[in-house]
DNA sequence: AAACGCGCCTGCGGGC
DNA sequence: TGCCCGCAGGCGCGTT
């Protein structure tokens, strides 16, 4: 489900909860992609304060006042969620975050895709988890010789490493197919065929889309939902994923569909070269 | 070394 | 109506 900028958008709706202390951690099924850590949420995360709130590729960072962090991947289907502790929780509730706000933060995951990590704060970026990932596409390090210099040999296609969180983190599969219409660029082309004046519109295209669904809250296709509940926009702007057979929003021809490294892949053959 | 394909889960929509 | 199949926003691992 959430990539980057639904991340990043639960990140800001979640931010009145940084100074709260976080009282008792209930975990009501540990279950996850990976089984979930409750000795160490019980240790190191329950009855500490949240000092800040941030992301890093797709995950949400929770930095506590004791040198702790606890990172949480929502995976395809993952929602963190600002409730009254007194409402009823929803199938597929995991885990509740009751804090001394009188709030409670749950974490939900139907697919239990989603993992959660308690690392200590000053280790987080040496992690397994985290020491691979590539540059967030929205720094300044994130420019053409960047990428030129990672793939000028890589004979994957663009739409592919374009989704390697190794090479630039947080693009999935709907942002990619997206970045790469507006970067009038097709997705089954070879890294390594692109043009300097390519890599330029594939860099502008990463920035300029991510930054607009950051800005419309995400996307929301069926379920998405901020910390508070509220749905994104960003599908009202979607030119191509999702849309085979529709009219292209530029030159009005059918969206056509494929396959690569095993994801729906969406473009214009017209519009995209 | 780099790249591919599979498996992990549940829910939903389409076809019959 | 109901069943079955394929597909879904991600990631890590084993294999080649």
């Amino acid at each position: 489900m959430p990539e980057l900028p639904e991340v990043e958008t639960i990140k800001t709706t979640l931010q009145d909860i940084v100074g709260a202390r976080i009282d008792k951690i209930s975990v009501l099924n540990k279950r996850l992609r990976w089984p979930v850590p409750v000795q160490k949420l019980d240790q190191f995360i329950q009855t500490n304060r949240i000092m800040r709130i941030r992301r890093r590729s797709k995950y949400l960072i929770w930095d506590m006042d004791n040198g702790y962090s606890l990172s949480i991947h929502l995976g395809m289907s993952g929602r963190v969620g600002q409730f009254r502790p007194e409402t009823i929780h929803e199938l597929h509730t995991h885990i509740l975050f009751d804090l001394d706000t009188g709030w409670q933060i749950r974490y939900r995951d139907p697919r239990r895709f989603g993992f959660l990590d308690v690392i200590r704060s000053q280790e987080l970026l040496t992690h397994p988890r985290f020491r691979n990932l590539g540059i967030e596409p929205l720094s300044s390090e994130l420019n053409v010789d960047y990428l030129k210099q990672s793939l000028s040999h890589s004979v994957r296609t663009v739409k592919t490493v374009l989704m390697d969180a190794g090479i630039v983190a947080g693009i999935g599969n709907i942002y990619a197919n997206e970045i790469l219409f507006h970067a009038g660029i097709l997705p089954q082309r070879l890294a390594k065929t692109l043009t300097e004046s390519e890599w330029k519109k594939t860099v502008t295209a990463v920035k300029t889309v991510i930054q607009d669904a950051i800005t419309a809250g995400g996307t929301t296709l069926s379920d998405y939902r901020n910390a508070q509940g509220e749905p994104g926009y960003f599908q009202l702007d979607l030119c191509v994923y999702g849309r085979t057979g529709r009219p292209c929003r530029i030159c009005g021809k059918s969206i056509k569909y494929t396959k690569l490294s095993g994801r729906s892949t969406f473009f214009c053959s017209h519009c995209q070269t």
